[in-house]
DNA sequence: TGTACATCAGTGAACGCGCGTTCACTGATGTAC
DNA sequence: TGTACATCAGTGAACGCGCGTTCACTGATGTAC
């Protein structure tokens, strides 16, 4: 499992991932894999669901640091960046391999979800202006996605900071003030 | 060539076409499309340069259409948009494949660039709060990206339109007013 | 006009490879009497 | 205590597959004399 999910790190894509590599990594024989999962797809699935909530739970733990509800929200979408940042290949897996199509990824929405809450935290509290908070949590995940997904794809450009720019997408898309 | 992007667009991944699955698919011999390309890299690398120049072809060419620049901003953002949702498997293969790490994709940066004097168009024409267009361009592009990406990514879920989504964007990151 | 030769797009067999999955097996450990 | 048996994690050989790439070839078309 762990070998699995350093693979996946450093291929950055499902489809790439052999069962006799992790296998054969680990020390065992491709067969012993089945043992413990029912195929291969079965143990991407479950490296997945690990990251993710690995994710989950770091981003809910920053929010939690935080004292307010705007420093939470950044401390989530940031979390979110330096994920991207820390693990480029898991990320990628995570959010454009192909198991996306073929299998069941609903645990995946719980990101989302959490996001949404939030934004809509930051807005009861009258620290941003009050709106459609679906609305605007959806254009601020896809504005980081789109961000982080850039640098992972392209990591040789110059890029400027990915904190800096989340920083900009929090106050042009949420409208909270940050310090 | 034509069958190379039609078999990138089905499969959505450059990893995944094979040189013979080509040749199959014309009806030639497996060896043939060394006739024409050095190996398989080179094709799918040719191919993703078509798809790329198409792409920008559309785009000033809508922005072209477009009378202010504004229209013409919007124009080009939303072909970008439109061009995602129709050819999600070109799309995946250009922004997301691992030929991206492993060759010289700068024919990509062309896209961007003009994206760039798009929004300074607008800025110098007081269409648009002044600012740093570059970055300001980027945020858009990261937006508009990760937008696409997510639906591209998990098709099925009951996303919210594209062209709605992207007029916000283009609203509160660039400061423009649409009609 | 006819003949010999050059060119060159396209072929089919063959190579070695890594893959997912199956199958009957081994051999240590636990358990019942 | 000793013996027979059950359990079960792990094994290694084997299967058929599609792949990228190589190689010597074929056979039609063009060209020089």
């Amino acid at each position: 499992m762990a070998t699995a999910l350093r693979l996946l790190e450093q291929l950055g894509d499902d489809e790439a991932l052999s069962l006799r590599a992790v296998a054969r990594e680990i020390g065992i024989a491709a067969t012993s894999v089945y043992l413990h999962f029912a195929d291969r797809d079965a143990l991407v699935l479950a490296a997945m669901r690990r990251s993710n909530a690995d994710l989950v739970r770091a981003c809910d733990e920053a929010e939690a640091a935080a004292g307010d509800p705007v420093g939470g929200l950044r401390a989530r979408v940031q979390v979110m960046g330096a994920w991207s940042r820390e693990h480029p290949g898991l990320y990628k897996v995570l959010h454009e391999s192909g198991v996306n199509q073929r299998c069941d990824v609903s645990f995946r929405m719980e990101l989302g979800k959490r996001t949404v809450e939030a934004v809509q935290r930051c807005m009861d509290g009258g620290l941003a202006p009050a709106g459609d908070a679906t609305a605007v949590a959806l254009d601020l995940r896809a504005a980081v996605h789109g961000a982080a997904s850039m640098r992972v794809n392209l990591p040789e450009l110059p890029w400027e900071p990915l904190e800096q720019q989340i920083d900009r997408l929090l106050t042009k898309l949420v409208g909270v003030r940050l310090p």
